[in-house]
DNA sequence: AATGAATGAGTGTTCATTCAT
DNA sequence: AATGAATGAACACTCATTCAT
């Protein structure tokens, strides 16, 4: 791993420990074992490293929503919904780290930066062609209210999601239950809320017909 | 306002603002209007001042719930249900600088504090025991699973409506909308999601007896 | 115990413990149970909380001084030195914290103030009379240089006296001895050196005439 | 000189003045024509600076102890012991900053560091050393006790020799005495205190055989 | 690319002292 | 005599950033 790489690993393990303000460039430096001078070689200030991994995040979304063509997205099946869920939570499980930077940032009223809505964006529009595309293939007018699918599908489509991913440790820690039943649960909730409100959409675009 | 009151104050709009960490405690002085030493005449240190914050938080989330006995929770009529969102709605929104600090500090790994988990806890509860109730006028089974509630509550009942305060102000700004419309498109969202799950449950105790 | 006395009391203490410098007006009242600003009433500033406490110590010193004109100081039975040792021993021992205190200051080299040579002057002045008086009775010259006896006194006579009063605890702790086992011995090596001093000392006097 | 010794240095001089508490960082730093930070980046904190001047003093007591091979030790000549006297003194003032800083924290009763001990105990050890040498060349028995000797040298040994060292500038200001007055008849009360004491012991012991 | 040393402005915390009551 | 609150200056320690090599 060169330089560069291990100082951004280094500082995303950190800033997810510690929030980004509470961790300071010489242990940042330390962790990545890297000469605290290298660090300003790479990169023009702290802001910057953070900046470097929510760009890299950004791109690694686009990346991975371009490579997921072929994942399906069919609501009538249960079974297929949970491998849809299971695929995605893991691609978030393993960018827990600079989700939970990304989110207690944006959490910060002062918070200039639009991470947060810029990646959260490409992925339900991502979404919602996949639904678009089997609508058009059922038939089913695909003329829906635009805003509402937006504040739905964020709220309470992938919010509910992130928060599983990062506070499903301690969640399991306070409430002493496996992380295996905690995951079946979650998914069950899921299904009877997210899974619904697709169904429910589309009913309703049927009766639009 | 005593000297003790104005301190938090002035610390709870910081913190929002700006994180715990970045906020100075010469920042919290100099907002507070009073000498810098004050603050720690009345406060062992900094790490103090948020605990004392959290504790009142949970203090008058108790009082809160207490207090709202006679509010329904029905969930048969549409009408009931948004008087219910529009009255807790408010409620999150005037102690949303606190609730954002909770989040923020909640999503470190590093954190210690159960905060957040224990006043979603007193929520949840209340929430129930208000449900159980109308189950039993109904005479409806009340025999469900505990955990599996626990857990859809606070995924997809508590933090969509959390996220959806917190992050409201900059949605409006982000895809410059009119708080009134994000309001009501979030209410049909959550109506279809957290509502439409509730009388899912309510459906599948019925058909237990 | 009055207040004022309380103060002082407790400052003795803990300026023995900690230093004068490390140790806060704070911790003097919280020690002496009076309310931090009635040390202000009765004192000045910490300063002169030091020298009401040196003061003190002078006076005392004055008091057993004028107290002591029985006691013997008989070099020539090792039994009377003895008794003589273990007397003065015990005055020292119940004041070692106001000494140790008195010694910790003195070694700054900053220091202004002279208790330290005000009261080694007072016992030494006091001892000089008493050996001259039974110098006297037996017919021997009293024609000594009165520095040198002043310089030997103090650096061999009274300083070794005050270490071990001062140094005591931490030599039992560190060597592993007792307290018995230590002051006989300490008084051995004593005798061996400032009794044989005086010893010496009568010898030449004698030869003088 | 480096930055690190530059910092010793002016610690060195601005405890022996004020006392290690009364001493600050920014003042040391000021001595020392260093920045502030630079101490820190040296030493982990202050009580780390007054540790490293402790333990280089140990080091230079044990470097001057290896050196004095050579040095004789004798008490039959009083002239061999003013060589001896005049030498070891030297060697103390030019640490007589340290010195007084070592003892000035020792009278603590808090106290946890045990250099006094530790230095002393080396010196002692090594003058025994010495006498023993030359007591087998005598063909004197060296069946002494020697818990006897080492409480003897420290308190009636060394305690007066360190004593006068630091008391000294004090002394000739206080009784206005010159410094070579002061020297010589300190000299002349630790020869007939200390040095008649190793002759007693050297009769005691011959009287066993 | 890499490093050890350096810097200035802070950052939480403490302290002696004072004030109003 | 007594108290709780207040104050300003200082204090130990830290941090992001830079420099010389």
């Amino acid at each position: 791993m060169d330089t560069k790489t291990r100082i951004l690993k280094a500082a995303e393990k950190l800033f997810a420990q510690k929030g980004f303000d509470k961790t300071t460039v010489d242990t940042i430096a330390h962790k990545a074992k890297v000469n605290k001078a290298m660090i300003y070689y790479h990169f023009k200030n702290k802001d910057q490293i953070k900046k470097a991994l929510f760009d890299n995040f950004i791109y690694e979304i686009i990346t991975m929503v371009d490579d997921s063509m072929d994942v399906v997205l069919d609501f009538e099946s249960s079974h297929e919904f949970r491998k849809f869920f299971d695929h995605y939570l893991l691609f978030w499980e393993e960018r827990r780290d600079i989700l939970r930077v990304i989110f207690m940032e944006s959490l910060k009223k002062n918070n200039r930066d639009s991470s947060l809505f810029r990646f959260m964006d490409i992925i339900i529009k991502n979404e919602e062609e996949k639904i678009m595309e089997i609508l058009q293939q059922r038939g089913v007018s695909t003329d829906y209210d635009q805003k509402l699918i937006l504040i739905a599908d964020f709220f309470t489509g992938l919010i509910p999601l992130f928060s599983y991913t990062l506070y499903k440790d301690q969640w399991c820690k306070h409430y002493k239950i496996s992380e295996k039943e905690l995951r079946d649960k979650f998914f069950q909730a899921y299904a009877m809320t997210h899974l619904s409100y697709h169904k429910t959409m589309e009913e309703q675009l049927k009766n639009k017909d």
